[in-house]
DNA sequence: TGTACATCAGTGAACGCGCGTTCACTGATGTAC
DNA sequence: TGTACATCAGTGAACGCGCGTTCACTGATGTAC
């Protein structure tokens, strides 16, 4: 199991070049991606990861689902922890939502710009993101039937929330124009103000 | 006014390379927008530029200037059209803003994306963009002055609405998830839909 | 109006860079007998 | 257990590309007298 001397054989290079990617996420920003630098980082030549990805264009495609898998995951545990209390699973899952965007803005930029075309070149990657709307789905379906949410229709109800955070995962994310000098401490308290509004309403009553 | 031969001196290169640089990013996109193909494009060599914008971050902080200007008058114009009924106003604004994002996803990239990693380097485009965010911050403040909005605070109802509205733009434009294979004109009415959640509110009366 | 000259706005060659990708190769591994 | 051989997972040189940017230059323009 453990080799002292480094083999020939990498053992698990795939995950080996998904890691270096997340680390050069981290350090340098999502247009510094590329593959000559994923192949340095993981101490590989250059033409090695094409024995596990066709193109740059599957690596990056391969992030985004790790990802997706990720949010997914982060999502269900904080379902998991307020079960039998769907309004808070419906609160706290949209600041984890919005906390992963701050958290990774590079690789929520790869999940979500254009940096793939053409998502559905990758019928995974589109498996692995309608789970993650299908977790907003599934809770407020729950809201409804708990009787804590008005709507009449699921999906436009699901819409609106996961466009509201996405909304705020974007611009925060991205330090745009009104949120462009926040204060990280500010983030969670904005979030559950504008998710508040979303739910209250803005119409006079 | 009127040249018949081609002068050394163009005139108005700036402007030129600007509209140059809006017609590649309809064409081929933000990607793959260049100094040497906006010089190409512009029928001049590729050193011209640099005679009127630093480097390639400026150039591009300029088209993110420009876009900044045209949304900004597109949201007035409709605000003037639909004086005297602030709600109206509140509503077709956030319709444009969407619209603006779908006709443009490219410069809308170039406007919210991390092309430009920051901002506030070039102070006319923050200012731009502050001008943008008035109009709406205007308009919700109408709105509660004819009471036809509830909001205790206007900068949050402000922030609330163009962060659904900013979400809304971004998957559409982008074609996310649940807005992958959306017809186009089934834009205007789910927009419409997701506002009027905002409005109305999700809690249970 | 004419001329000298400074300034301006271009040109085009050149630099070095990092990139994606291909290809012939080789060392390591696994398997059939 | 030993051996022959196929297959697998790497290497490293090489290709061509487009890029941002610099630099010495030159043609056009504007201005002072």
């Amino acid at each position: 199991m453990i080799k002292n001397k480094k083999p020939y054989h990498h053992g698990d290079l795939k995950k080996a070049l998904i890691d270096a990617s997340m680390e050069i996420l981290k350090n340098e920003g999502y247009q510094a991606l590329s593959l000559r630098k994923v192949s340095k980082h993981a101490a590989v030549s250059q033409s090695a990861p094409y024995r596990h990805f066709a193109d740059l264009e599957s690596l990056i495609a391969e992030i985004a689902l790790e990802g997706f898998k990720l949010l997914t995951m982060q999502l269900l545990k904080i379902k998991k922890r307020m079960a039998k209390h769907p309004l808070l699973q419906y609160r706290e899952t949209g600041l984890q939502y919005v906390e992963f965007a701050v958290q990774n803005p590079d690789l929520f930029q790869i999940m979500y710009g254009n940096q793939i075309p053409d998502h559905s070149k990758f019928e995974n990657l589109v498996a692995a993101e309608s789970e993650t709307f299908q977790v907003l789905v599934d809770i407020i379906s729950d809201c409804k039937n708990a009787g804590v949410l008005k709507t009449k229709n699921i999906r436009t109800a699901a819409m609106a929330s996961w466009t509201m955070v996405h909304g705020i995962a974007v611009l925060l994310s991205g330090r745009q124009v009104m949120f462009r000098n926040l204060k990280s401490k500010e983030i969670k308290s904005i979030t559950k103000d504008l998710l508040e509004t979303l739910y209250t309403g803005m119409k006079v009553s």
